[in-house]
DNA sequence: AATGAAAAAATGAACGTTCATTCAGAATTC
DNA sequence: GAATTCTGAATGAACGTTCATTTTTTCATT
């Protein structure tokens, strides 16, 4: 098996994956700065000299995190773009949408805390969030073809923006308010899309 | 002008919100961790340890940002309230309140990446958060007395914590997205926060 | 006004701790 | 036995906080 090492799983690779595992959950439970290196070795039996085989620095453990992030945002949008109704397909996708960024408003307001001061950081959530937003105007264009004249880039620019606004500020709320209520929300939340949306 | 203690904007008082304004210039530039006691001391012209018969420690700080700020956004609502068409009134502020998150968006994002990790912090960022939400609640119910049946409760709460996060989410959005047009989203906004406060 | 001593405001060196990173060498794998 | 994987002590820098000390302000008394 070892004939071709351009496996991409190489056991170096899922080393790397063990130390982004290890590294989100101590970040979550105590911060970028608050984490040490050996908290996060230690964690899941890896020396803390040794990380530093894998990753170059600790800021370059929190840039992978961000790329590895946005693979899954990406597939996540491919599911969707690939429906018919691509309005009921977000509208279905609502639901388990805020529950991840409830269960993600630590992690992620770490990491953009970090971007709010790191340079690099910043580079790469902003780069990554490019990708995103393209896509998500994309879906948008798709639901409109009906009715009116075609939505101006403007107005399609400002719409996913907002879209994107309403999950990125959950997990604001999940902080502010720990006893928000996912489902209530929800309902609420499928309201408000339909409705900029369509209109 | 010395007879009567009592005056409230004491010399003590006056350096408290110096040393309040240093630290928020700070922890915005460099972070809660980053910025050390010396640095936000120096960018006034104080001594670090003089610090500390102000503020008990450097936690105590940004608890005593937060709640300043509770007390400006206390202010805002209460001018909405004022007013007669309460639904106008709010989309009157809606321009200066997207720039206002997008002009915040770095200290916000610090102030809550440390709620998100040390109680203290977290108590007192939900417990004004809780103020803050009960005042919102006031004023959506004030717009809908019209054509049907009162709001439930459960909607109610609902649509303010969505009301809330379009604008906390912004601040995210700064973050990610440091090109987004605020005049562009405020039109959208007032359209959207329209359309979910009328139905 | 001028005095001077007590109170208040302010300093900054020192302390103890913690941390990211390095590296010489041990353990393991091939 | 070479290559790879891994360890953990050592390094040097930085930080929050304390405190002995100095500077400035206050104000009753002269």
């Amino acid at each position: 098996m070892s004939q071709d090492t351009k496996i991409l799983t190489s056991k170096a690779e899922l080393r790397r994956q063990q130390i982004l595992d290890a590294a989100s959950e101590c970040f979550r439970k105590s911060g970028f700065h608050g984490a040490s290196m050996s908290e996060i070795a230690k964690s899941f039996g890896m020396s803390a000299g040794h990380i530093y085989n894998y990753f170059e620095s600790k800021e370059a453990i929190i840039e992978a995190m961000v790329k590895r992030d946005l693979d899954q945002a990406l597939e996540r949008i491919a599911k969707i773009q690939g429906e018919k109704d691509i309005l009921k397909a977000m509208l279905g996708t609502v639901d388990e949408g805020v529950q991840r960024r409830i269960d993600r408003s630590e992690l992620d307001t770490e990491i953009l805390a970090e971007a709010a001061r790191n340079p690099k950081v910043a580079a790469t959530v902003q780069s990554t969030d490019t990708v995103v937003r393209e896509k998500v105007m994309h879906l948008i264009k798709g639901i409109h073809p009906l009715k009116k004249a075609p939505l101006c880039e403007l107005d399609l620019a400002a719409k996913s923006t907002i879209l994107m606004a309403l999950f990125d500020g959950l997990q604001i709320r999940a902080i502010r308010d720990p006893n928000m209520k996912a489902e209530d929300v929800g309902k609420v939340l499928k309201m408000v899309i339909t409705q900029m949306l369509q209109s």
